[in-house]
This record gives C-alpha cells, structure tokens and sequence, in this order.
DNA sequence: TTTTGATAGATTTGTTAAAAAAGTCAGCCA
DNA sequence: TGGCTGACTTTTTTAACAAATCTATCAAAA
C-alpha cells in the first residue's frame, strides 16, 4: 500500500482517529481542519502535509471503516456454514456498521457533491465483499444439497440483501422520522429474520 | 362527506385540477396561489373561500390523487386471484403512481414541515386498503390450499411489500442518481418478478 | 524530513432592504 | 344572500453585500 516510515504512519493513523471522532460527531461540512488540528495539538498545516485536502482526508477516513467492518464481517463468516445465520449475522452487522457511524455518513443524505468519486469505489468494494463472502456460502449449501441449485447465485444473493434492506427502509419512512427506533430495531429484526426464514425456504426442493 | 350546492363542488373540482397540474409540474413551494387562480381566471380571494390556506388545498389534491389511486387498485385487484399476479400489478400500479406525480411529491422529499398531519393519514390509508386487498387474496389463496396457512397473513402480506420496495431503493441509492432510469426499470422488474416467485414458493407446503 | 505561522483565496454566514408571496376583509353583484 | 373581487396587511423569500470563517499554500524554522 502507502510507503514511509513507521513515524509517519503513527501519526497518519492518529490524524485518522482524530479526524473520524470530528467526522462521527458533527459530520463532514460542521468538522474543520482546525478543531481537527487543534484536538491534536498540531498545526493545520500539518494535515496538508499528510492529506491533499480535506475531502481525501475524509475518503481515507472511509477507507478505514469500512476496511475494519469487512474485516469483522470475512472473520465471522468464514466460519458459519449455515446460510440462514449467514445473512442474520451480515445484515445485523452492516445495521451496527450504519448505526454507528450515522453522524459520519451525512455527506451521503445531504449530497455533498465536492467529495471525490474515489468514495464511490470503496462502496463498491464494500458491496462486492459482501457478496463474495454471502455467495461462497451459499454455493456450499448448494453443493452441500441444502438448497437447489439456481443458475446465478449472485443474483439471488443480491436480491435477499435488497429485500432485507427494504424491511429497514420501509418502517422507518412510513413514519416520519428519518432514523428507527430502539423499539422498531427488534420489530425490524423480526421481519427479516421471517423474510429470510421464507425466502431461504423458497430456495429449498 | 362536504356539503354544498353542486354549483361549489364543481368548482372545487376546478380549482383541484388546476392546482394539481401546478403541483405536479413545479412542486410545492414554487406554485403560488396567484398562478392557481390565474389558471382559472378567479381572483387569489376565491380561493380561499373554498379552501382554508395552501398546505390544506395540497392535501385535498392529495386526497384526490390517492382516492383515484385506490379505485384503480381496487377495481383490478378484485379480479385477481392469482396471488403472483396481484402482487405484480400492486408493486407495479404503485410504482406508476410515484413515478408520475414525482414532482407533485417533493413536498415529501424536502421535508416541507408546514404541512397539515392529515397527510399522513392519507399515506396511512393508502398503505392500509393496499393490505387489506392483497391480504384478502392472500387469504383466499390459503383457503384454496395453494399456499400453507400462516397465523398472521396480514404480516407476511406486509413484508413482501416491505421486501419489494427494497429492491427500488437499493438499485437507485446503490448508485449517485435519485431516480431510477429506465433502463433500470426493467432490471428491477424482473429483480421483483423473481422475490415473488421465491418468496411464494417459500409460502407453499 | 517534519512542522509551523503567516497569509492568500474561496466559501459560508449574518444583515438588511426590496420583492414576492400568503392570507384577510369590506363590500360588490347576480 | 351566497359567491366573488380588489385592495390591503402580514409573512416569507430573495438579493446584495460586508464580515467572518475556512481551505489551502508556502517560505522558513526545528
């Protein structure tokens, strides 16, 4: 990846830290290079000499979750073998992966529209891990005679991911707050885990 | 219901369409009551003779579209049987509707905090008469021993409503643009054709 | 090589006056 | 007298512009 000294890193990794609490708290347009500075004790000016600007020092923040969230996501998985657990534990986890960083993401709802495409890569990748890890379980079930076999099992992969998306999507817009419930969190968790309980059923002989 | 002489509810009607066609092609907040009237050749004044102020004219619009929905969706789907197919037509009925009075709901979208709360009992029976009459066909379904009883059909019916939407949302905010192209449209047909086909071979014994 | 203070240039924010819109009302008229 | 209007008041939006804040740069210090 990136060369330098271990120096360097350390403090590229502190910027990093630093800079995610900003982004997590007050959001990307509310968070400047100076508080960021500031709560490190460092000059603004320094943040340029590790980041070409302020919007690639937000992306590599970006780059950093998501890359510890497809970690925690291919750790776990690799060890279920049972494909309804599977998408339980994928969908649970990318809704904490949301939850927690909801602050972080208003760069997305509001369209900030000076961040560089580069974002939209790593959402990409994001995406693509998901399924590559869903779809090789979901093979060997497959080969393992749980489920029939289908001729794209992406596709259907990607289609119960949308679905179960939608639980989430749907109750929260209904009614007009932007963001679920505590109390709505277990009521979601109960329709997915029935979709994917009829869904994974429909898949079956 | 409201009570006139039919000379006044001929124009309400008027001025419901007028104001509709304003709506529709410039939203909300950039219609003003002065284009409304001018459209019909009245005074502004008169319009608030037969409306109490312009966030109530937009709900009666409101009510107006959505009445004119229902009864599309009702005098179809009383002929349907075939659960499949009732889903289809709903999904795609419902699909229409949003997509041709996209402007006409940017109220929604910007959220347009003004409004009167008796909208969203529009939205509320709108989603309401759209259960009950894919549940009594659900039901129907179940009594003709095509599908497996359920305890709660209303839910499931709910939940592949839910799942359905998913497969909208995530194939439009997966990439930057808000709104589905229509090339896109046929790959989400045929993403939702093939949930119901699992999802009801998931219902079946 | 890493760090900084000073500073230029760009963007956001706050202010205020003018314009436009919502909403009201006394009275007209068929 | 119910339906309608023009003229009016009040509220909201827009435009312009100065002040403040912020991003980004750079010469020079550590």
């Amino acid at each position: 990846m990136s060369v330098g000294s271990d120096q360097q890193d350390i403090k590229r990794e502190k910027i990093l830290e630093a800079s995610y609490q900003r982004f997590l708290h007050y959001g990307y347009s509310k968070t400047t290079m100076n508080e960021i500075a500031g709560d490190l004790s460092l000059s603004k000016a320094l943040l340029y000499y590790y980041f070409p600007d302020k919007s690639q020092l937000y992306v590599a923040v970006m780059r950093k979750i998501a890359g510890d969230y497809l970690i925690l996501l291919k750790s776990r998985l690799e060890k279920i073998t049972d494909l309804k657990e599977a998408f339980v534990f994928q969908i649970n986890t990318h809704h904490d992966f949301i939850v927690n960083n909801y602050n972080f993401f208003d760069s997305f709802r509001l369209n900030e529209q000076n961040l560089p495409d580069t974002i939209w890569d790593i959402v990409s990748e994001m995406h693509q891990t998901e399924m590559k890890l869903l779809s090789d379980i979901f093979k060997s079930n497959v080969d393992g005679g749980k489920i029939r076999s289908v001729n794209n099992p992406d596709e259907i992969v990607d289609l119960l991911l949308d679905a179960l998306h939608g639980v989430r999507v749907r109750s929260v817009s209904h009614k007009k707050m932007r963001f679920p419930q505590k109390e709505h969190l277990d009521e979601i968790h109960a329709k997915r885990l029935l979709l994917i309980d009829i869904f994974i059923k429909g898949l079956m002989y």
